[in-house]
DNA sequence: TATAATCGCTTGCAGTTGCAACAGTTGCGC
DNA sequence: GCGCAACTGTTGCAACTGCAAGCGATTATA
């Protein structure tokens, strides 16, 4: 019962940020997607498009795509992967790394003005709890 | 900062209940969205499309055409509404009770092993705050 | 009352995503 | 070394979604 209200409640919550981040990265021209790809880059050493689909459960194919999009746009390079003639590693360009900047700038403060709405005691107790149960919730995932 | 990480963490742990919940309702050929409009559906007298949109934050377009859908499987009927002529009232037929509710079993089962990871009382705890996060976010997003 | 603005829903179109099938590469057991 | 399973990334296809335009019904305004 009380598992259901935490479900219910997260998913109310994520829809608004959800929407919420939508507006904000689109004067970017950039989905969440997009961002949370860009924000998962490093751009020293570069990450293999299949880590990224794992770490967001999405497809490979979706990478692959979302990847096009963002290296005919200029954001991220396909490199190839030293020790794996299989895999590309992707890192951002300089163009990348300051659109990736902007769009964190702009959606931290757009995160920030919409969760700043608990006392700063409250909004650590629930990081701790969130931390606690997404732990958890990846425990389970690789378990499975 | 902690709201970014409050951010951060809210959308790991969606990403995976919502992976979760797609492989527990695709056993009943429903989608999350699919879902999520049969359990805010009332038997009795129904619910008008753009009411459910706007709750679950998507355009009445998309409303029209999963509502398509689960017309076609049966599961709801389109009603007139006897106040607005240019409205109608969503209804589950009665398959669409037992599928929503086999659904919602399953799901319940579901989210009840993946969330009891937390001590009750922390649940407890959890549930109030992100209860007034999201009784918040809805206020700012009336307000916008 | 007549006209305009708004509302509820649907349709055409374009963009994004998942699934299945594929080619090339790697690693393991033999 | 050889063959086979597993893995990395790409492509075709189908499904889902948002946006803009449109139609009939309703409400507001003059």
């Amino acid at each position: 019962m009380l598992a259901q209200q935490q479900h219910r409640l997260i998913h109310d919550i994520y829809v608004m940020l959800d929407d919420g981040d939508r507006r904000v990265l689109e004067t970017v021209d950039l989905s969440p997607l997009e961002f949370a790809v860009l924000q998962r880059l490093d751009p020293s050493q570069g990450r293999r498009l299949t880590d990224i689909g794992a770490e967001l459960l999405c497809v490979k194919s979706t990478i692959t795509r979302l990847v096009d999009r963002l290296e005919a746009d200029g954001l991220v390079r396909r490199m190839p992967d030293p020790d794996d003639r299989r895999a590309q590693r992707l890192v951002l360009t300089p163009r990348g790394i300051s659109v990736r900047d902007e769009a964190a700038e702009l959606h931290s403060a757009a995160v920030e003005r919409r969760l700043s709405l608990l006392a700063p005691a409250e909004q650590q107790l629930l990081c701790e709890l969130l931390a606690k149960l997404r732990a958890g919730l990846q425990r389970d995932l690789a378990g499975a």
